[in-house]
DNA sequence: CGGTCGGGTAAACGCTCGTTCAGGAGCTCT
DNA sequence: AGAGCTCCTGAACGAGCGTTTACCCGACCG
């Protein structure tokens, strides 16, 4: 009945033991390792060891150890992008509302999927010039989601930005925002006192304040 | 007269191109390709090369790569430390002019050498574990300079930080604050709009906003 | 003016890295 | 049952690393 005692490859001893395909493994090992330690010192060997397998069979899933490290930012990459655009998208029509789910939607994803994060956004610069591109255009376009949010509120005068010499500049303030939000990523545990909720609501207020959000009450 | 023309040694030959020792030299050569390489990519035949000596000559000036990165580190840091702490001292009583002045300080500095703050911040994780503890024990020293201005200015009541479930997390929006400031020099550069020190004055003012300081008017 | 010595050179050492490849084990399909 | 396919093993490869070493030059001192 049960196929349990019949799987005995290197790969079905990866399934039984890690509960998902050696792809799946490898990619969840490297993820940790490399958030732990940083993708330059972390050897092929180190990765294939920490999932059972040999240095060799890395290249059956990926072509090198550079396209692992592409694969995986990437993969979290785009999804922070699609979370950022819909979080907006999903927010109305009122600028302060759409600042805030922006900020609580990527400081909750910071939060919870902290190594993805932490990873995705320390260890880009090890990849070459080409592959480096797309991720710096998600970045960019994330960004400018941040700085069109911040545009209009602006324009419909609930927000009342810094200015430096008279002028506002948008985007320097959205940078700051999310260099803020990135970084809960380095220290944020599940041991802090504040959940992920809490965080992610802190930070949303944080950036209201910041851009000079006129309030509903008060 | 002069000695220019008596001076034909290797040494002698860095000091007329470089207009420092070779030891200043070193140091400076490994700031600059640690910021834009990493430290564990950057040999230290590369370090030599840029500063026209051979590889060997890097351990008469130093035990190894090591403590080379160490030694650049911890005296950027020492000094971030000092600079910090003496602009909360000169600054008076008043908490918002503490705070101003603090956040003033150092995103002046994270601008001005951005090259070594960025190593600094970026590069510690290579150094081993007794050295590593070193420079976070200074970090919380910095961190905790800041929380204290936050507390006094609460105990006053001049600032009104945002609550998550009726509690103040002074340390958490001291993070926040912080990790804003300390990015700057992961973007900022000489092209940018900004000048240093409208970049200061600009994230002074969405620090005072953070916190909720009171104005003086208005 | 010859000895001393700080600080350079260049070759070599041992090691570890990413990657390749020949060989083999187990699954599936007929 | 056996061919064929997928995927892993484990040894091997060449390159590049940090560091050590033997040697040497030029400046300084009595």
């Amino acid at each position: 009945m049960t196929k349990r005692k019949t799987l005995r490859s290197a790969v079905a001893a990866v399934i039984e033991r890690e509960g998902r395909p050696p792809v799946e493994a490898i990619r969840s090992a490297a993820f940790r390792q490399f958030a732990e330690r940083g993708y330059p010192v972390v050897t092929v060997r180190d990765i294939m060891k920490a999932c059972g397998l040999t240095q060799g069979a890395l290249y059956n899933h990926f072509r090198s150890k550079d396209e692992l490290l592409h694969d995986i930012i990437t993969s979290t990459q785009a999804e922070l992008e699609r979370i950022c655009q819909q979080a907006v998208a999903e927010a109305g029509d009122d600028p302060s509302a759409k600042l805030a789910a922006f900020v609580r939607a990527y400081v909750m994803r910071h939060c919870r999927l902290r190594v993805e994060a932490l990873v995705a956004n320390r260890e880009i610069s090890w990849l070459d010039t080409s592959r480096v591109a797309d991720i710096r255009r998600s970045r960019r376009a994330i960004r400018d989601v941040l700085v069109g949010v911040l545009v209009q509120g602006v324009e419909k005068g609930v927000f009342d930005p810094p200015k430096v010499d008279g002028h506002e500049d948008l985007k320097a303030i959205a940078m700051a925002l999310l260099d803020q939000c990135t970084h809960v990523s380095m220290w944020y545990g599940p041991g802090g006192r504040l959940a992920e909720e809490q965080m992610a609501a802190l930070y949303a207020e944080m950036a209201l304040r910041t851009v000079g959000a006129k309030r509903p009450a008060g």
